[in-house]
DNA sequence: CCAAAGTCGTGACACAGGTCACGGGACGGT
DNA sequence: ACCGTCCCGTGACCTGTGTCACGACTTTGG
């Protein structure tokens, strides 16, 4: 991918929810790192220090909870174009990550240090506001989740899923689905829409 | 609850956080309203817009979806003194409730507007930073709920309640922890811990 | 001080979903 | 072209949890 689209890609996704000057999105834009990953490659891996948050501009990625000892696997989130994706917790405190996150394609990505974090948002308080607005919304859509665990049976979460992923049903392989819905692969594939 | 009380707990709270001076927080502090609840009052109602966002000084209280056919209530948060508790998107967007939030004691808290909010946020860019590290704290901690609704049996999330929140066992009923830990009332007596 | 409402345990039964096992088909790498 | 790996469906069976029903105790409010 060319230099002036990974840049305009990112700037059109934080002008969605702050504009920018030409000179402060060069400043933005310099403290993010370029990065290339395979399918099946580990963007972050249960274990290991997490140098990066990823803002994600192609491709498709999982992040996953691991049991370890039935090595069952749960998906907290699917990320693709357009999208933040990380273990953030490992992330901020600069601790051993608990999750891990995989390619599930080829996938490019923006990456930005903690300290390169911290000194966007100190020297950009608009920048500040842009996350402030993601969080929520994140904050937000774990509500909304939970809710949806605790009160719907796994055939409806399937369909508010189809509602509101189309695109995803293409690309993920059911098993993959059903480690995000929170059921078994074999009850997923029992379900009649 | 007398007047330095109420500031000296939100200074307190804010300041584990952000450190303020007097004339930062003299300006944070003017625009909140303190009010008291009474038992069993609603602070939000589904159904109706949702004019402050709350700072609990004292008391007890869930934020609960109903559904309303069955009349089931799942629970989304226990909030206490020092918490901050609201269906905030429809705080934040100024639409409709979908949730409630009902006092279970009597309950003090400092209220703010939407408008206070902004004012708040635009005036004193510290408490921005100071929002965005609590939601952050919010995103994380539904993080670990989804993931422990998807992996862990009635029982263990009954544990980790316990563990988590002893001091909450003596205050609600047990009806409303089964609500908020998505298991019945039945079941959740049968489980020993 | 009494009535109404809320709280809690427990038994009987039903059912959604988990688990285990099998087979067949698609795909990727060598 | 082949082999291993993944993907997906399906049958048989098991189990955790929901639902309904009942009774006893406690708290609350007028």
């Amino acid at each position: 991918m060319h230099n002036y689209m990974m840049q305009s890609k990112l700037r059109q996704h934080i002008e969605k929810l702050v504009p920018l000057t030409d000179e402060e999105f060069a400043f933005v834009e310099k403290h993010f790192v370029y990065m290339k990953f395979k399918k099946h490659q580990f963007m972050v891996q249960r274990g290991e220090p997490v140098p990066y948050n990823y803002f994600l501009l192609s491709g498709l990625t999982k992040l996953v909870y691991t049991n370890e000892e039935t090595e069952k696997q749960s998906i907290l989130a699917f990320a693709m174009e357009d999208w933040w994706d990380n273990d953030f917790e490992a992330y901020y405190t600069r601790t051993k990550a608990t999750l891990s996150m995989e390619c599930l394609e080829d996938t490019e990505a923006l990456c930005l240090s903690l300290d390169d974090f911290n000194a966007l948002r100190a020297g950009l308080p608009k920048i500040e506001h842009f996350f402030l607005e993601k969080v929520t919304a994140g904050f937000l859509a774990g509500q909304r989740r939970i809710l949806s665990l605790m009160t719907s049976s796994a055939q409806e979460r399937y369909k508010q899923f189809v509602a509101q992923h189309p695109s995803l049903l293409q690309r993920v392989p059911k098993t993959q689905l059903a480690a995000y819905l929170g059921v078994s692969r074999e009850t997923l594939s029992r379900l009649d829409l």
